[in-house]
DNA sequence: TTGAAATATGATAACGATTATCATTATTAT
DNA sequence: ATAATAATGATAATCGTTATCATATTTCAA
């Protein structure tokens, strides 16, 4: 059975209450400010539990260490080649639809059942051209 | 000036040849059949290069290593997360087309300059459903 | 051609990110 | 409260990748 920690219900609040992407690695830094003896083995074994459950998406980023998001609910990430900044873009209901219906039928071409998508755009942001 | 190498031709042709989407490590072993002296290295660095030439594409996956594409036209990933295979889908002209609109759309929302996206779906591909 | 300059190679050390180990501590259910 | 279970923190180990550097290969100009 699973127990409740202060170390897991820190860990998830600060992701949910933050909305950059920070990496696990940063994440820890922060969460040292509020409880000092937090061990980095923690952070990345309650990353890999909240990811497991859905309430938290793991990035790969192109250049750099995984990058944690606490907004599970679907959106967009633009990762900005210079700065590296993560951007969420959030699509109106009508366009979500037409992507997930795109996504099915796209995987309907090699007959597979889709679970969760990644799209990730790259280039210059506004604060970098 | 960029000198010309054997191993840069092989690991080029042999990217351009297959269409599975092999780990650095993978494609070492493979290309040691042919040249048995070659150097993990030598791949890494020449893959590195072939990335930056937009010739081949580097993928990140959710579980493993990079994998490294040697087709560079517009496509979409599949990866099925049982047997971790990449599959490849190609959209028609006309998808490609709406598709990169929508990028282009999308991209201009947050004011960023898009150059390259990646869209990966995951689920189950149809040899393990 | 040949030889000097430039660049790439292969072996391996070093590194950064992540996971495994394990003794100790915290949480849960009785 | 106490026993059972699961989580923690410290740190070792692992994995993928990059850096280093002496040697080898390639290129270009004479």
């Amino acid at each position: 059975m699973k127990k409740y920690s202060k170390q897991r219900q820190l860990i998830y609040n600060s992701l949910k209450n933050r909305t950059d992407h920070p990496t696990a690695e940063q994440l820890y830094e922060d969460l040292k400010l509020e409880m000092p003896k937090i061990g980095i083995a923690t952070v990345y074994r309650n990353l890999i539990e909240l990811c497991e459950s859905g309430e938290v998406i793991k990035l790969k980023s192109l250049n750099g260490p995984d990058r944690y998001d606490g907004n599970n609910k679907p959106h967009i990430h633009f990762e900005c080649n210079k700065c590296n900044t993560l951007y969420d873009i959030f699509l109106n209901e009508n366009d979500l639809k037409n992507m997930d219906d795109n996504i099915n039928n796209i995987s309907s071409l090699i007959g597979a059942k889709p679970e969760k998508t990644f799209l990730t755009i790259t280039g210059r942001c506004g604060n970098c051209t």
